[in-house]
DNA sequence: AATAAGGTTAACCATTTGGTTAATTCCTTT
DNA sequence: AAAGGAATTAACCAAATGGTTAACCTTATT
């Protein structure tokens, strides 16, 4: 006794998959029954239309992207321990599910009106990021500097190796995706190495 | 007299306009045409196919894409140059041609193989920095790190910004663009700072 | 001005694709 | 086991789409 059933746990595997690899354009409903092992009518029957589908894929993703951070912080007590959750989380998820950033950046750069609702009904709450950075450069406990500037490096030292992976294993790593393979697991240390001297020894 | 002739010039900008907007899948012909204000049949007489048309377009953005921080070497003499060179070529670029970065991941992404070839015969050379980078370091230049990981993340931090800007303006920066635009603008400084502490005195 | 060649257009075509439908199978409830 | 509803399938459909064609226009050469 699943709240799924079982088909619809099916076909959303296969959508996204497809979803993530081609595209909302780029992907066929055949080739996702296909995958899926199911008669394409399956697909509207669970789901009506294609953009159905792919609004509910996208909406799964999109909310597994950005809660980590904002969780994070509830969580942590020094801002080393922020910095290391924070990109800790985001290393872990993208090597989980490495299709996420790209299927993220890609859709929304073809339909930014796509995140307004999801962003609303979602709570995302960048202030909170925002002013508990803030707060510890002014208590001097990180250097000093525009808040959403290290927000934005933070998260982009996270999310771009992975969303630029194709492109650094080709023209960084000579093709060869072991070595690629490791230097991505080793970010979660190294990224938090590279920020370390941002933090203020408390003494 | 020119070389390119009016039209395909004309094609290939509402081209790159609508690839990079749509994607190969997601782009239609007809739009192409459109936006071009000409004949859908020309796009077939100029360039024979869609994906022939494509090609092209990917092929010159790409070639944009890469060369800047192989010749920010070349031209630069210490790190510090260096470094200014390689951020502020690429922000420079970006803020130019903000469709670049995201197109060209996007179709990187589904479709790996079609940088095989560019990055053979376009040259290529990452290695020339990487090798840069470890001198330096080994001179006691430069704090001393795996040369591929700083390139990565000047890569990142120059990058990402613009491959994510709808996503940034919206959850970060709360919808207003001009905030962004300038925040993008001050890019080229704020990197640098940022990667500053990196730069070992000379004395 | 006649001619030829390339540029341009409207109409057309075959295929692909998202979506529908009506019939059939499966499963649960009585 | 009969019935009724949900799940599943094959066949089908209309619209969209990349691509073609044949006629027409423009321009430069003689």
């Amino acid at each position: 006794m699943e709240l799924k059933s079982d088909t619809e746990k099916v076909i959303l595997d296969a959508a996204r998959s497809i979803f993530s690899e081609k595209g909302l354009a780029g992907a066929r409903m055949q080739e996702i029954a296909d995958r899926a092992n199911i008669n394409k009518a399956m697909l509207h029957y669970y789901f009506r239309s294609k953009d159905k589908l792919f609004e509910r894929v996208f909406k799964e993703a999109f909310q597994e992207f950005w809660p980590q951070i904002t969780k994070s912080i509830l969580e942590s007590g020094t801002v080393e321990d922020f910095l290391k959750r924070a990109i800790g989380s985001y290393v872990d998820l993208f090597m989980n599910k490495p299709y996420l950033p790209i299927f993220i950046l890609s859709e929304v750069n073809s339909n930014p009106d796509r995140i307004e609702s999801l962003i609303k009904e979602g709570g995302v709450q960048p202030q909170i990021i925002i002013e508990y950075l803030q707060d510890k450069m002014e208590q001097g406990l990180l250097k000093k500097m525009n808040p959403r500037e290290l927000l934005v490096n933070v998260i982009s030292l996270s999310i771009f190796p992975f969303a630029g992976r194709p492109l650094i294993e080709r023209m960084i790593f000579n093709g060869d995706k072991e070595s690629v393979n490791s230097f991505l697991k080793e970010r979660k240390h190294t990224i938090f190495e590279f920020l370390k001297p941002l933090i203020i020894e408390n003494h």
